[in-house]
DNA sequence: CTAGCACTTCAAGTCAACTTGAGGTCAAGC
DNA sequence: GCTTGACCTCAAGTTGACTTGAAGTGCTAG
């Protein structure tokens, strides 16, 4: 495989080349050269980009992706702040499957303000409890317009 | 316990007065009554507040929040639609554990750069096959001053 | 009576992560 | 030579979820 013009990169990832022009202007990843104006990209970036969208999608901001994973896969951070970061996710699936049960209860529970149901409510204030420390958040859905 | 001030519920949630005012703005919550200007809530804003926070802490808008919990519990989408919600959580859950993996994965393997081991690269592509299915996006972390 | 404090409104500002738009470049094909 | 299409740059706009700031209100305590 060889490299690749902005557009390749596109349909084998589903951004758009106004988002890989950005990440590259953010130093996210880079372009090996030019081709007249245009930018020639390494297979290797598939890949990358591969793992930022990964990083997004577990609520990192960009700046944090490039910290953890820097522009050649090289961590800036530390071992332990890796692990620190590792932690972190774990509470947050934590988090993710008391909502999920939350949710699921909603869908089911015949009561008819679940203010006033004690299974909801049990399931809200065990959560809160330990929702407590952690503060990420996560998108979902992007506009795809 | 009886209505509280606005000043009480921000005590009570850690959140600030600006954020309850636009969450009641915009429908989420609502205060019961004025003693003079104040807001009076009454104690179960608490318990939606909770709600509200972990809905966020899971990705979800607040517009998504608001149709899953409504005002007065009641949502406002069909259990089918519900029943979806909690299965893209699964499948985020799923994302967050793989970017867990590929995070300690980093923060231990001793490759030069990332992008040459396999392991690393078998993590990420595995995970971006399970990803395809799902599109999600970037939201910055919260704004906490 | 006045000071202080916790609240109020409303408009404008902020932030990350892009997107959009206007105007330009370049190689290929007719 | 001219058009087409894919790319380029740069500045400005968009979105959601708030925050900030200025100017005002209303109860309580001294």
């Amino acid at each position: 495989m060889k490299l690749m013009d902005i557009g390749e990169v596109c349909e084998r990832t589903g951004l758009r080349p106004s988002a890989l022009r950005y990440y590259e202007d953010v130093g996210l990843i880079s372009s090996l050269c030019r081709s007249g104006l245009r930018r020639q990209f390494a297979p290797e970036v598939v890949t990358q980009l591969a793992l930022i969208q990964m990083g997004k999608s577990a609520g990192f901001s960009l700046d944090e992706i490039s910290e953890m994973f820097g522009d050649n896969g090289h961590p800036d951070l530390p071992r332990e702040a890796l692990h620190r970061k590792a932690d972190d996710l774990q509470r947050q699936i934590a988090e993710l499957k008391a909502m999920r049960e939350v949710i699921k209860h909603v869908a089911d529970c015949p009561a008819p303000t679940h203010m006033e149901c004690p299974t909801f409510r049990r399931l809200v204030t065990l959560a809160a409890r330990r929702a407590g420390t952690s503060s990420r958040r996560v998108c979902r859905n992007p506009a795809v317009p």
